[in-house]
DNA sequence: ATGTTC
């Protein structure tokens, strides 16, 4: 991306003025390398979606910013619903609610290591992974509509885990408003066989290594420690959040166009937040973002179930559980004013800082844990959430090293068995479902999320708590 | 991301 057109606004701040029928200007987060190699098309994508009507503040992009449909990956963006505000599937994206959770293993290094193999074995065989790949559960309809209306804690209810789980999972593992009658008989049929399972592409389950501490008050206050076991899955809703997408986006075009909204893009399709389009996506959303808690909280029980078996030691606890592909009704200061805003995060995770609500107590000094995946050969980390710079990009921090080589530019550069055997030589045990997929998903294809959670810090938006190393890999 | 093209 050309820098010429940004104005710096602070230490990796970027600013790109309003011009034509942009409402309010982009701000990019990242350094100059960072922006340098971004797309072009993000700063139009960015710019798109500054049109659109009762946008506040910005229309910001994190340092792992890709083009996505109609928005940016990567990109925040807050809507007023007293300013005609809208409410975009494309800006939360079809894999709704997908986020990270990490699991404490209370283990070490030298306790896993001699059982390293069958414990990556033991994890492939138990963990349903991949396209079309169906779990050991099946929902009726009551019990579908229990566990879209109840998230993670319809599952700890169900026997998927333990109650001190749902203290430690975004919206205590259930966000309210769901409409599970707001989401297509086709969605919830998509679903019924997906429960309890990772999904493919960028989705995976890690066990890691905590490498190095880089805020010891935070590691202290989340239970990290150099040398320890951790366990990261990251998943979504899977084919319920897919479809929800797929349903609402002509809906929503035909909703922006009868509200005389001029969409530069089709794919920014929109509806009013307060319109019936709006308020129907909103409850079949918050439905996926249950759905999307209580698959991962289902996951989390597996993985106990492998851990009690491989390594009867370990107890798996959860540091926390956060989503990266949302909109979310919050609270922010603008201008000195507090505001009723609908926040899109769309590869982009939230990121409250010290004394926001809803944090659990031992988090409450050090902010919100921010989990950010990596790639199968290279880091995740988890950083803190800060209150951020100026208005911020409403408490909102990058989720990712964000794809550099399009899929399938990657599927004819990497092979999936090469992979193995360069992963194996580096002590990283890599199980995949698909040897395209996991070429697809080569590191070499992504940004180099250092550079990328460096930048973030740098910006403001969270710190660098703890880097996780990966040990073992399972892959769709 | 995705029963990888309704």
């Amino acid at each position: 991306m050309e820098l010429r057109s940004l104005e710096p606004l602070a230490e990796c701040v970027w600013r790109h003025p309003p011009r034509g029928r942009m409402r309010v200007p982009v701000v990019f987060f990242g350094d100059r390398e960072l922006l340098a190699a971004m797309d072009e098309k993000v700063l139009e994508q960015a710019a798109n979606v500054a049109t659109l009507p009762g946008i506040v503040g910005a229309s910001y992009c994190m340092p792992d910013a890709h083009w996505g449909y109609g928005f940016p990956i990567g990109g925040v963006a807050a809507f007023d619903p007293d300013e005609g505000g809208v409410v975009s599937a494309g800006g939360v994206g079809f894999d709704i609610s997908c986020g990270v959770r990490t699991l404490h293993t209370g283990l070490d290094e030298e306790a896993l290591a001699p059982v390293r193999e069958r414990l990556a074995d033991a994890l492939f065989r138990h963990i349903p992974a991949g396209v079309g790949v169906g779990g050991r559960i099946r929902l009726d309809d009551e019990a579908m509509e229990a566990m879209l209306r109840g998230g993670a804690r319809w599952a700890v209810a169900e026997g998927w885990g333990e109650a001190a789980d749902l203290a430690r999972v975004e919206e205590g593992g259930c966000v309210a408003g769901a409409d599970p009658d707001a989401v297509s008989a086709r969605a919830k049929a998509r679903q019924r066989p997906e429960m309890g399972t990772l999904g493919s592409g960028n989705h995976y389950l890690e066990v890691q290594r905590v490498g190095a501490i880089h805020d010891r008050e935070a590691a202290r206050a989340y239970g990290l420690e150099e040398g320890a076991v951790v366990v990261s899955l990251h998943c979504g809703s899977r084919g319920l959040g897919h479809q929800i997408g797929t349903d609402y986006l002509p809906r929503m075009a035909r909703a922006a166009a009868g509200h005389g909204i001029a969409l530069p893009d089709r794919e920014l399709a929109c509806a009013p937040i307060r319109s019936e389009v709006g308020a129907q996506y909103l409850g079949a959303m918050r439905a996926a973002i249950n759905c999307a808690l209580a698959n991962r909280q289902i996951l989390t029980h597996l993985v106990r179930e492998v851990f009690a078996d491989v390594l009867p030691a370990a107890r798996i606890t959860l540091l926390y559980d956060v989503s990266h592909n949302t909109c979310k009704e919050e609270r922010h200061v603008v201008d000195g004013v507090e505001r009723t805003l609908f926040v899109h995060r769309k590869g982009a995770t939230r990121a409250f800082g010290p004394g926001s609500p809803g944090l659990p107590p031992e988090f409450a000094a050090v902010g919100q844990p921010v989990l950010i995946g990596g790639t199968m050969g290279t880091a995740s980390w988890v950083l803190a959430g800060r209150p951020g710079p100026g208005e911020g990009a409403f408490q909102s921090a990058c989720h990712g090293a964000g794809r550099r080589v399009s899929r399938r530019q990657a599927s004819r550069r990497w092979q999936g068995r090469s992979l193995i055997e360069e992963m194996a030589a580096r002590g990283i045990l890599l199980r995949g479902r698909s040897l395209r997929g996991l070429a697809e998903e080569a590191p070499g294809a992504y940004k180099d999320v250092d550079a990328v959670v460096e930048a973030a810090e740098r910006a403001g938006l969270a710190r660098r708590v703890a880097r996780l190393e990966p040990l073992i890999c399972i892959k769709g």
